[in-house]
Parts: structure tokens; C-alpha cells; sequence
DNA sequence: TCACATATAGCTGTATACACCTAAGCTGTA
DNA sequence: TACAGCTTAGGTGTATACAGCTATATGTGA
């Protein structure tokens, strides 16, 4: 664990190139619909064709891109019935990183979140969207350090980077709005933090995560008709 | 869907290549600490090692093999640890199937469950390990025919697969107790396929999971200190 | 001018040759 | 005989050539 940081350091190469493909879907570098090249992708990490289909094989298994023969490899634009299902199970899982045998939450991690409120309240003055993407997938990879269960943290991070695209492109509708939401977040986080209390950071991000479902469903007109 | 069988056409040569080793591996025709060798393999299925290394990447990813340079792609052994994680993760899914919008229950589920539990009641005379097997996965592909979130329905499978090995090398050592589980099992399926109540199908998975964990637990000496 | 068949550029899918890595076995010496 | 060092067989990791597929563009006839 590097200091405040967080930071996943990857061990091959085909990781590392996985991770950043994986960044640029996440951040909209790559909208829905766009068509990676192989070989431009290929040439740019400086490594032959082979090991960078094994990191979008990956990333397909993933669920961020399906590749098409004779055509590319396109990052998917997912269905708002997909999302939504995905945002639903997004709820329930919050709740369980408090619940399934979390990890020791130390003085570091309060101090990454505090971090992060300072940031995103100079966010709150002069927003910059890229800067926004950041701080999210900082605080993502904040949450995941707390889950305990490796096959709950593995779901945790998968789920999030199939619904980071399309919540960013929405929160850049609405900065206002999502810059104020995420301080509440994070001062929550804070709280809960300060306290060593996972149930809480679980249930924070529960309500959360709800905020965010709320948006999407809006602006995509899911008709909900679940018993949630 | 086929003919009381719910099988699970796969597309590509790849995810052919990919289930068939995925069932070894469950049915322990590759017990973990086996050394797979990718040109044997290759030459088996009749393609060159580019195809199947597609396959056994995607394994990797399920966390069923891992593959050491120089030395070859070995079946992976769970710790104790990250067993009883995935257990109780699966606790913890099981009652999620009925909660997020799950499929229509058809009248062809009930009669597979139907053949299932006749098929466990013959195998309660004569006991025929792979046959318990067979059973056991296809009661899984069942339920997750059911599961109607696609999230849900992914994480559920590759909880499976992750456990299934180590549970059959369990059940094997009291053939009597888990035959009377399983036909114990199938039976309240039956009954909730009937009542077209996923709920309780979810409820009833639990049950029956939290059923190999304990076992589970008793052969590993887990030393269960999460509250659960 | 439009519809349709065809040619073609460029992509992914596959096979294969080679580089590098690892572990086991062999050999020489104390 | 025991042990250290080296050799080597055989594995995975990577690069590359080629096969097959797809969409676009082009040309031709009505």
C-alpha cells in the first residue's frame, strides 16, 4: 500500500495494458460503440497482437467489450435493462462489505478519504470532469481495500467498471448536483471511517449507489416494475 | 432451450474448449495440483495453442487454473480462507435470486427437477459418483436458468465452478448423508418450482449451501470468527 | 439516377516459429 | 557418497505469417 494512494500495481504486462484499456472505458476515453483496433492498440504498448488480445480477452470476460470478426473489438454500450440489473445488484452487494468479514480499516484509509473530500470540494468551485472520473475511481479503489471477501471485492470492481461509463456520462449533465452528492459521500465515508465502522461504509455506499440508480433510471426511462 | 435438458449451447470453439475443461475441472477429472499442458491439449481438441490459450486465459479469470511460466497451467487449490469466503458469498447470493426480478418459472423446470430428484432416488440405491455429479450440475444450470439478473446469474456460475471440486471431493467420502441432501433438496425445489415461488427456490438453495459449508468447514478445520 | 452484384481493403481468428524460463537430471569434485 | 554447478529437455510467453470474414466502395445494367 503506497502512501495515500492506493495504488494497484499490476504484475505482467498483460495486466497493466488490461488496467489501462480498462481506465480509458471507464473515464469515456473510449465511449460506447467505439471500435478498438488491435494492431494501432498493438504498436502503441509496444507489444506484439498476442498478449494485447489476451488483455481484451480479459476485459470481454469483463462484460466492457465484444469484438466482432472482420469488424474490431467495439466497448459495449450495455442495455438500460442490463444496467439497471446491474445497479440493483450493486445494492445489495454494498450492504454485504460491512457484513462478510471486512478487512481492518486503518488510519491510512481515513486519511485517502479526507484527501478526497478536500478535493472534491475545490471540485465544487471550478469543475473539471476528468478530475471528477479520478476522484471516483480513487474512492472505488478505496472501498475495495475494505472488503475482505475476494470474491465479493472481485464483483465489487467488476460491477463498477461496467457502470462507470455510463454514470459519468451522466454526471457531466449535472455537475452541480454530483459534485454535491459525492462531498455528502464522502463526508459520510469519512464519518464512518473515523468510527472503524465497515457496516456503516457499506450502508453509505448503499445510499449512494442509490442516488446514482435514481439518475440513470431517469434519464434512460427504465420503466422499474421489480419489487425492490 | 432443448428437451428437458437446458443445455448450454456454447458459440465459439473457444467457449467449447473452455466448458469441457471448466467440467473436468469440477468433476475433479483434473483434481487441483494437476499440470495441464497447453500442446497436449491443444493437439486433443484439434487446434493450435492460440485458441486454447484463449480458453485457459478465460479459466484464469473463473480463478480455476493459474499458469506458472516454464512449468505449465496448474489447477488451482483453494485455501481454506477463500473457500469459506465463497461460501459465504453464495449464502448471501442464494436468497438475491428471488429478490431481483427473477425468470418465469415454466412448467419444463419443474419436470427437469422432477427427473432430478427421480434420478437422485435411484442413485440412493446404487451410488455412482460421477452420476452424483452430473445431477449436481445440472440442478445448477437450473437455477440459474432461473436467475433472471445477468450480474447474478455470471457471479452465481463462477461460484460454482469455484467450489464444485472440493465439495465432490467431500461428498465422496459419505456418499449417504449428501444422496439424502440432495433428494432433500430437489424435493423443495419441486415443491417451489411448483408454487412458481423463486423466493422460496432461493431460500432453499441456501439452505442446502449452508449445508456444505458446514461440512465443508468440519474436513478443513475452518475456524469460523466472522459473525455471521 | 438507382439498384445490385462484385471487388477489395482491413479487420479478427488461427497456426507456427522462436525466445525465454524452469526444473530435473547429469557430472565432476571433495 | 554427498553436494555443487552445469546441462538440457520441455514448458509457457511472444512475434509473425497467413486464412477467413465483413463492410465499404466501385462499377455496370436498367
Amino acid at each position: 500500500m503506497n502512501n495515500l494512494t492506493l495504488k494497484q500495481n499490476p504484475k505482467s504486462d498483460i495486466e497493466e495494458i488490461q488496467e489501462v484499456i480498462r481506465e480509458r472505458i471507464c473515464f469515456l476515453e473510449y465511449p460506447p460503440g467505439t471500435i478498438l483496433k488491435e494492431t494501432l492498440l498493438a504498436t502503441e504498448f509496444g507489444v506484439s497482437r498476442t498478449p494485447l488480445r489476451e488483455a481484451l480477452n480479459r476485459l470481454h470476460h469483463l462484460g466492457l467489450i465484444e469484438t466482432r470478426n472482420g469488424v474490431g473489438t467495439v466497448v459495449v454500450e450495455l442495455s438500460p435493462q442490463i444496467l439497471s440489473q446491474i445497479y440493483e445488484m450493486r445494492l445489495e452487494l454494498a450492504v454485504l462489505i460491512g457484513k462478510l468479514t471486512p478487512n481492518t480499516i486503518t488510519h491510512e484509509h481515513e486519511e485517502i478519504s479526507k484527501r478526497l473530500l478536500a478535493e472534491t470540494q475545490k471540485l465544487h468551485k471550478s469543475f473539471d470532469a476528468h478530475k471528477y472520473f479520478q476522484i471516483n475511481h480513487e474512492l472505488n479503489n478505496l472501498i475495495q481495500d475494505i472488503i475482505g471477501n475476494v470474491a465479493l471485492k472481485a464483483m465489487w470492481k467488476q460491477l463498477y467498471s461496467q457502470a462507470a461509463s455510463t454514470w459519468y456520462r451522466i454526471a457531466k449533465l449535472d455537475e452541480e448536483k454530483v459534485t454535491l452528492a459525492l462531498i455528502e459521500e464522502l463526508s459520510d465515508l469519512c464519518l464512518a471511517l473515523h468510527r472503524r465502522d465497515a457496516e456503516a461504509v457499506g450502508y453509505s455506499q448503499r445510499i449512494h449507489i442509490n442516488f446514482g440508480f435514481v439518475r440513470v433510471k431517469r434519464l434512460l426511462n427504465i420503466d422499474n416494475t421489480s419489487t425492490t
